[in-house]
DNA sequence: TGACAATCGTTCGCTACCTTGCAAATATCG
DNA sequence: CGATATTTGCAAGGTAGCGAACGATTGTCA
């Protein structure tokens, strides 16, 4: 967000939110006639890949906070889209399904996949690792500040 | 946010994501104990370092939209830390200052220069640059697919 | 001048993040 | 076995983002 360009850091911050937000308008745009949000794409995209998932499981796998996914899960149940059930040996966790609503959907919906591509499609590799490298050394320097309060 | 590593695209998404995210948490639970959140601290930054500025200007320079800034002033306001007036020529548009009490605070706050640091300091300039140029990239190209529906 | 268009801010409803606090179920250990 | 800790999910409340629709004001131009 910060427009500074004294040394160059806080640029790459204000890259890195443009570029997230920008996906992710370009994701939300695409799926709004299908009355979707990105996040439940995501959820859609497990359930039809990996097939039904506990709810602890699938928040692991999406990286989401549990009352993140909560309100997530409870908005697809509402749309008839994903089923909830406890009938499991452990009787806390919730397994997650996609209902043949849920299935008819999936199959109707684009593929999104041009996203990335428009985006990172032809830019030379050895960029690209160097991306990576540099925003997955940033996050983890981020997260072990974080822990240590 | 997907873990997939297939080709690589969708990895540096998912990097741009969690980085995003890692900072603004870091910059949260900073700015906690004053009540403040990170983008009404990017507000009472612009305040403090520019001077007076009128909504619409802030909402460029903070590429917020015009829902989203007019929340976050409410949201000072209600707080006592900015006020917001409309005596200019234009008398659509509205004047943010600071107030004494967002003065004080401002003076208060600690320095947030360190997540910066701590995020991207003693990274190659050179694989800083090349992270800052495919960001930009993509999101160029994002945009334009947005333009373009 | 008078009709129409553009701009500015607000409000509403939505998605998606978070923390905190709670209750129920399960695991662990003395 | 029983007390305690952990895990799982939910609800409430807050921040931050979006689009759409609406007054009010201002600009444009026939």
């Amino acid at each position: 967000m910060p427009e500074r360009s004294d040394a160059g850091h806080p640029v790459v911050a204000g890259w890195t939110k443009r570029c997230y937000f920008a996906g992710r308008a370009l994701m939300d745009a695409t799926l709004r006639p299908y009355d979707l949000g990105s996040t439940q794409w995501y959820v859609l995209w497990h359930l039809a890949n990996v097939g039904p998932t506990v709810q602890r499981d699938l928040g692991r796998a999406l990286e989401l906070e549990r009352a993140t996914l909560s309100g997530i899960v409870a908005t697809l149940v509402r749309k008839n889209l994903i089923e909830q059930t406890s009938g499991g040996d452990d009787q806390r966790q919730r397994l997650l399904t996609l209902t043949a609503a849920g299935e008819a959907l999936w199959r109707d919906l684009p593929d999104l996949s041009f996203i990335h591509d428009a985006a990172f499609g032809g830019i030379d590799e050895a960029d690209l690792a160097t991306t990576v490298r540099v925003l997955r050394l940033a996050t983890e320097r981020l997260q072990n500040l974080l822990r240590k309060e």
